[in-house]
This record gives structure tokens, sequence and C-alpha cells, in this order.
DNA sequence: TTCCTTTAATTTACCCTGTAAACTTATATT
DNA sequence: AATATAAGTTTACAGGGTAAATTAAAGGAA
């Protein structure tokens, strides 16, 4: 049916379509989905997904978005629901814990290095930076309450650093067998609030 | 000239082989990277290389672990030259830091997530396992001489993982501009050797 | 020396990708 | 009803990895 396709229908089938992307680079790599695969699955013809995206790093760069907007949601929603400054950081961190382990994948191709350069794709450079930003005023309450000292955004980015390594350190396998990824967590994030606080 | 190719022959062509790759798949990604080139690169034909490696994804394996090899021999190196367990710690971690952004595309290629597994590769398993064990040590020097208290491995993987967090984040371009990538990594480490010091 | 076996290396060939371009089909407007 | 236009499909092509067939060179046997 052709002359029409509203902006709701064409949202409604790129959405279709990042779903199953979604589900099936989880399943097996960006890599090694292709075209026609994706295009089977949706019951469309192969060249059909080229007229809502570019190409298929298009896809992924959406698909990266949606990743980052899922994780913005899940953070924020964990900072309203707490109370207290360092009940909320302690949310936040969960939170971001939580969503990196329930999925891995999801997070996996959030913070690939090596993908494509993020520049060309403005929505997801747009979910990125909500995401990080989050992130970054993580702290600003334990600043703010005078429990610890320093720059809010410094001391945000020790904490996510701390986080984010021994998670994608995790997900690589690159840990100790020796090692409980949770305790190191754990232990990494006490350790640093405990050397900013003041004295 | 057949009939011969001693085993020093075979392991000059792989290294020869595996030099010119580190240097194709640090400028354009290993997914841009042919075999076609690559043998052009050696000046044999495409098929060639397939008798030294099983197939692409081998040489990728090779490649990382060299780049874990040359890695590891930067920190023992660190270790060695430094004297006392504090400098030996930071010492290390200069290193290490040194290695990450002196060659970023070798260190993205080593920690990627989404790589093919790399149980098929034992070569691969044991360079990022030797590296890992020296990292695992790092701060043993430190307990011993009481300046911090812990399991000595959990502390050396809380400060690896805050090295290592800071450093993708920044490698990946996820850390808000108004953070100075070594400001953040040498905050993260002073306060988790300050939250962990023997009162 | 001559021939034959063995193996490094090349050539050829195949199937699979992403995607450009041509084509088909169905509506909205005239 | 005729036409223009846009959604979707089909076809076609230029690479890609790599299996299989082929070539050629070196060592041993006669």
């Amino acid at each position: 049916m052709p002359r029409a396709l509203s902006p709701a229908e064409v949202e409604a089938f790129r959405e279709r379509l990042c779903t199953a992307a979604e589900r099936l680079f989880a399943e097996h790599g960006p890599q090694a989905v292709t075209m026609r695969q994706l295009a089977a699955v949706l019951g469309v013809s192969p060249m059909t997904p080229y007229r809502y995206f570019k190409d298929k790093d298009d896809i992924l760069a959406a698909v990266r978005a949606s990743g980052f907007e899922r994780f913005a949601l899940a953070l924020e929603a964990a900072y309203r629901a707490a109370d207290g400054p360092l009940e909320r950081s302690l949310a936040v961190g969960r939170a971001y814990v939580g969503f990196a382990l329930k999925n891995p994948d999801a997070y996996r191709l959030m913070f690939d290095l090596s993908q494509p350069g993020e520049a060309d794709y403005p929505d997801l450079v747009a979910a990125s930076r909500r995401a990080r930003d989050i992130m970054a005023g993580q702290a600003t309450g334990l600043v703010e309450a005078g429990l610890i000292e320093g720059d809010p955004v410094l001391v945000s980015h020790m904490l996510w650093a701390a986080l984010h390594g021994g998670l994608v350190l995790q997900l690589a396998g690159k840990l100790s067998p020796a090692i409980d990824p949770s305790a190191l967590r754990r232990g990494a994030f006490e350790a640093i609030i405990r050397g900013l606080s003041v004295a």
C-alpha cells in the first residue's frame, strides 16, 4: 500500500526492526547477523530495511542508542526511588550493575571499543550523553551532604570507572578466578568513598 | 623451495605476518582488513597465510596474544626497575597506563569485548593470563609492607579495575569533556589506596 | 643422472555479504 | 479512468573468506 507511511508507521517499523536486531546481535554478535536474516525475521524482502535505515551500521547505531536509552531510564528510576544522598548513589550504582548483568550483550554493544565512530549518529550521541550525564552527577549528593570532598563530577567518574572497569573485565573474562566480581565492585566502590571521606 | 620449512622458518613467517597484521588491524580495524590485502603486504598470494594460520580469526588471536606478551614484558620491566612497595605499585600502574596510551589500538584489541571466544586459542589464553597475574600481584607489596590492609589479589583487582575502567571509558569517548583522564586515573588510584590505608 | 614422491605456493572456483539499480505494484490525485 | 509517485521486490554486482585443484620445486631412490 504505497503512498502513505505516516511518521508513526515509519517509527513502528524501525522499532520492530530494532527489537529483532537487538535480539540477533545479542545472540550472535552484529558481525554474524546478515541483512537477509534480519529481513527474513521481519517477513520482508532483503532490501526493505534499507528504506528505513541507511545501512547496517545505521541499524547498529540505532540498537546501541536504544540500549543507552533503556539504561538511562533505569538509572533515573533508581535515582528517583531512593532517599538521601548516600542511598541514592548506592541505588544508582546497583541499578547500573543490575542493568549490565541483566543485559550483558546490550552493555557490551554499548561500550564496545572499536565500534564505528559514533559521530555520524546524532541519536546515539544524544542517548550516550544522557546516560553519561546521569553517571556524572551520581556523587553530587555525597559532596553536598558533606560526606566526601572533591569535585562531584570527578568523584562520580571515579566511581563510574571503578564499576565499569570491574564489569568489563568480568564480561571479557579477564578477572582472576579467585575474584568474586561482586565483592570486587563493592570493595572498590567503598574504598573510593572511604578514601574521599572528610576526615 | 618446497620440502623444508624448518620450525624456525615457520615461526619467522608467522611473526612477519603478525607484525603486518598488527599494523593494519590498528590502522583500520580487523574487520576492514582483508586476507588479500594482508597477503599483498607480505608479497605472497592470497592463500599462503592459510598454511601458517587456520583462518583470519586465528591471525587475530595471534596478534592479540602478541599484544599481551609485549604488555606483560612492559609491566615486568617496570616492576623490576622500581624500589620499594609503594614505588613499585606506582611504577607498574604508570607502565600500564603508558602502554595503553602508546598502543591504544593494541589495547583496544586486547580488551575488546565481543571478540570471538578466546578459549580456542591457547597461546592467547596463556599470554592474557600472564599479564593478568602480574596485575593481580601488583598490590602485594603494599599489603606486606603494612601500608594498606585487605586481600592483596582483591586490592590489586580494585586498582586494576579503576585504571582499566578510566582507560576504556576514555578510549570509547564516553568521558565527560569536563574530565581530565589522567587526573581521573590518579584520583581513583589514590582514593582507593587511602580508603584501604591502615588507620 | 633420471624419476618419483612430497609439500610449499598459486590459481581457480564457490558461496555468502552488503547494497545499488531496475522493476513491480498499489494507492492518491487529477 | 489515467497518471504520477512512492513502497516494496527482484536482479545484479563487487568484494569477502576459504575449499579444492593445480603447479612447481627439492630431496631421495633407481
